[in-house]
DNA sequence: TTGAAAGCGCTAACAA
DNA sequence: TTGTTAGCGCTTTCAA
């Protein structure tokens, strides 16, 4: 491996204007510059990033902390991401943690280990501890897919608040007065924000709100199928259902069809994140749509905008839209 | 930040034998080494792998190219991936590369600026051109997903050729005579070990293979849509078919459904793949099933038996399954 | 416009 | 068992 001594030496230059004319930094004659070029060309000298970084505390990659449980919408955020990182000459780290403390201070320390330019979490959900110890790293940090309301914690999101109000407005306005919501977490960010929203909509039009139309779960297609058999065996069956996920309303779905049920004939039906699962099925899904990759994309360009300053993150929502398809069609 | 130096004074030894009890080499006592992390503890003290990268010339970092249109199944791959890696303390670089000479040559230039352990490629179709210069950063690299047959490549992969073989024999032997073959890309790696395999099986038991039993694509679900619409259009139409991949099949079946057929009792279908489309759909279709995350995780494996000796490194295929769902189904 | 030289934080001979 | 010291490749003052 040629180092920038060896570019020197065959120019007859300096390192320090071989470092100049490398960085276009400083004053120097294009004659020098073109010296310099041919010699990188020549000898085919790489730039040694550990001895860059080392000097300048600085580095041009972003680390993604992603969650071990990572479906299929976080490669749409990381497509976003690698694709802006890379237009902009940005590297990308990724690293995995989970739920539990533990992991996210693994993930932590590694971080810390580097000159990591930023750090991006896609549906981590640090804890109050780790959350501390995350500042504390001082490393510019942004939220994705996840969000600490009533904090200043920098986040890219949906409203997940406003995805779980207009779902069940969207069923409301259809004339349904019976609406269930099936398989959120209800202790995630996510699942909380998402009921607190369908429960603003019910309570909006004053419509009965009876425990069992909720059965919570992990977003998982199992626990989509467990509602519906739920649902189904309950007194009061609603008439539809937001599910709080793709996998969740095919699950929903699936099961119904099993129990003889017809969508959307005898349940309507309409999905959250509207990934390419609901235009697959039959019938096709009414979702609220997301748009992941915006999100990817958005996070790093606030990162960009702001020139990596913690202090000028701004939070966004990124917009959703509601996609009608076969599953509420009248009948 | 502390650095080695901070803790050598407070411990009031050198920063040598800091560096020895950090790194676990080379003699000291319990006492030293007790005084020495309770230092660390003290002043949070975290190595700078810039400098130490820059004096060893090596790192723990696993660089993994992945191509643009990563599908669901990289997803698994990296997955796999991250698990092993994460156990053995290896941080994993992501960077993307498409098709074409130039992004790979980017790609494999941003490798060469850091000492990376090792290269793992997941279906990136290096040409014969950046395949050489691959070679000459002298980086140990792994294809996964995909190889090169006829070479000394190392790769991890299934046997593709197998896969076509397989699921072809799996049509014949419920009897079908005219099999349909949909929505493989012949000039991928891939598509031609699935289309040889397909043929090979054909041949074997010399069944006729008109060309129009063949519609090529690139794995999309709207390629096994037009595949469908094809067949049905055509004199001969197959009484069988092997999808591409999962969306393929998929397509097939919905396309099939659409222009009112009924799997299996109409046309049969077998899929490549085995993702959870495969069990989600009605009815499900049967599938040769890879194993994407073993992939992963063997690639990783690969790499940390051979200590990351290029040489040593021995191309592996993973085991694929079929699971016979309904859409095989004898009517 | 260019060069000399110091130093980033760490590791690894070599010496003690 | 521990310390001294040189040096990895680069950037960046400061001086020329």
């Amino acid at each position: 491996m040629s180092t920038i001594k060896d570019i020197a030496k065959r120019t007859g230059l300096s390192t320090a204007t071989v470092s100049r004319v490398l960085n276009q930094k400083g004053k120097y004659t294009q004659a020098t510059a073109d010296k310099i070029h041919q010699a990188v060309q020549d000898l085919d000298y790489k730039i040694n990033t550990s001895a860059r970084e080392l000097v300048t505390q600085e580095s041009n990659v972003v680390m993604v902390m992603v969650n071990h449980s990572a479906t299929n919408f976080s490669t749409q955020i990381m497509q976003g991401i690698l694709s802006v990182a890379q237009q902009n000459g940005l590297t990308i780290m990724v690293i995995y943690a989970g739920d539990d403390a533990a992991s996210q201070q693994a993930a932590l320390d590694t971080v810390s280990e580097r000159p990591v330019r930023a750090l991006l979490i896609i549906s981590v959900p640090f804890t109050e501890v780790t959350l501390m110890q995350l500042h504390d790293t001082h490393i510019p940090y942004l939220f994705v897919s996840m969000a600490y309301p009533g904090t200043e914690i920098p986040f890219i999101s949906s409203d997940d608040y406003q995805i779980g109000y207009q779902a069940t407005e969207y069923l409301i306005e259809a004339g349904h007065t019976k609406i269930g919501l099936a398989g959120i977490d209800p202790t995630s960010y996510v699942g909380e924000q998402r009921q607190a929203g369908y429960l603003a909509a019910l309570a909006e039009h004053e419509l009965a709100m009876p425990d069992e139309l909720i059965h919570t779960g992990d977003y998982s297609y199992a626990t989509g199928q467990q509602a519906m058999t739920a649902y189904h065996q309950q007194a009061d069956t609603p008439t539809a259902i937001v599910g709080g996920s793709d996998l969740v309303t095919v699950g929903l779905l699936n099961q119904a069809q099993v129990l003889g049920l017809t969508v959307p004939d005898d349940l309507t039906l309409i999905s959250i994140d509207g990934t390419e699962l609901t235009w697959m099925m039959h019938p096709n899904l009414t979702s609220v749509t997301q748009d992941f990759r915006a999100m990817g994309e958005k996070a790093m360009q606030e990162l960009l905008d702001t020139d990596f300053h913690p202090n000028a993150l701004t939070s966004t929502f990124i917009d959703f839209k509601i996609d009608a398809r076969e599953s509420t069609e009248k009948a």
